[in-house]
DNA sequence: TGACTCATGTCAGCATTCTGACATAGCTTC
DNA sequence: GAAGCTATGTCAGAATGCTGACATGAGTCA
């Protein structure tokens, strides 16, 4: 420990920076959601069901940054559990529609209002400025990496 | 898929952003790390101790954001194979102190420019006045979330 | 000196996520 | 209509990371 001074760049590296921000963040979610029995990845799935109903398996692993496998499972134990329902036939194609049951929407509740005080005391110390700031480099960042030039 | 419009406040979520860019840039590392046999965890721990030889166990797995136990799996794999050496004996306490040998060093050098060049793309799409700014808010929001008030 | 606290290295077991693979549904093109 | 392509859901196995636990070394304090 304390060899301060030794650093070299990784304490000017952006990206070491975003994988910090990134990690803490993710501790943070951990932390609150212990106690209410449930994951990162857990929650993620019932918020994004929560705010855009009828996403199917792979639509949710998507907005959860996992695989379709690693959804899939997750999602079996929360329709086994009750949390979320699909119809047994898919209604077009193959894609699955999930929903929240009311238990499912109980369930979220608390860990939603868990989640977004993470969230508030994250943006605490940033003003407006700034936060409008991070939103930009942010996607800016998305864009770049996933080859958009932004040209026509 | 298609259904913009419907989608609520993920899409002004400041921590699912933060998420989105992380997620981005773990898959962009891996993309360019696995033709060389490399995971994102191992060239971390490489990385850091070419910046930081010496550094212990603990310390490489709080620098890579994993456990301990994790690291020290890894750390054994990378002893093995004779990337890094670690003495027999604690030279104090019990912390080991690893280094990289040179074939660890040789190892290490396409992975860092594949990664530099990832962090590269990133930022291509950025001015300087906007890198600075991702600086800033990053780190504020990495103060944040560990607690620091910012009071003395 | 002895008790206490803390950090470290390490082993074992478990949870989570991933890659690989297969079958099926819809769209496009000929 | 048939062929080809893409997306989806799902199963199986492997890799990866985490929690729990234990022993050890160092510092603190009575």
């Amino acid at each position: 420990m304390s060899q301060e001074g030794v650093g070299v760049d990784l304490e000017t590296s952006l990206g070491y920076l975003l994988k910090e921000a990134s990690s803490a963040l993710r501790a943070a979610m951990e932390e609150v959601l212990r106690p209410l029995g449930m994951s990162v990845t857990h929650y993620s799935c019932l918020e994004l069901l929560a705010q855009r109903p009828g996403l199917s398996n792979s639509e949710l692993a998507r907005g959860a940054f996992v695989t379709r496998q690693t959804m899939n499972v997750l999602l079996q134990a929360l329709e086994r559990d009750g949390y979320v329902t699909r119809p047994a036939a898919a209604p077009v194609g193959k894609a699955l529609p999930a929903r929240l049951t009311p238990r499912g929407r109980r369930s979220l509740e608390k860990a939603s209002a868990a989640v977004r005080s993470v969230e508030a005391r994250m943006l605490a110390g940033l003003t407006e400025t700034e936060q409008a700031d991070a939103f930009r480099v942010l996607q800016g960042m998305i864009r770049s990496l996933h080859g958009d030039n932004g040209d026509a």
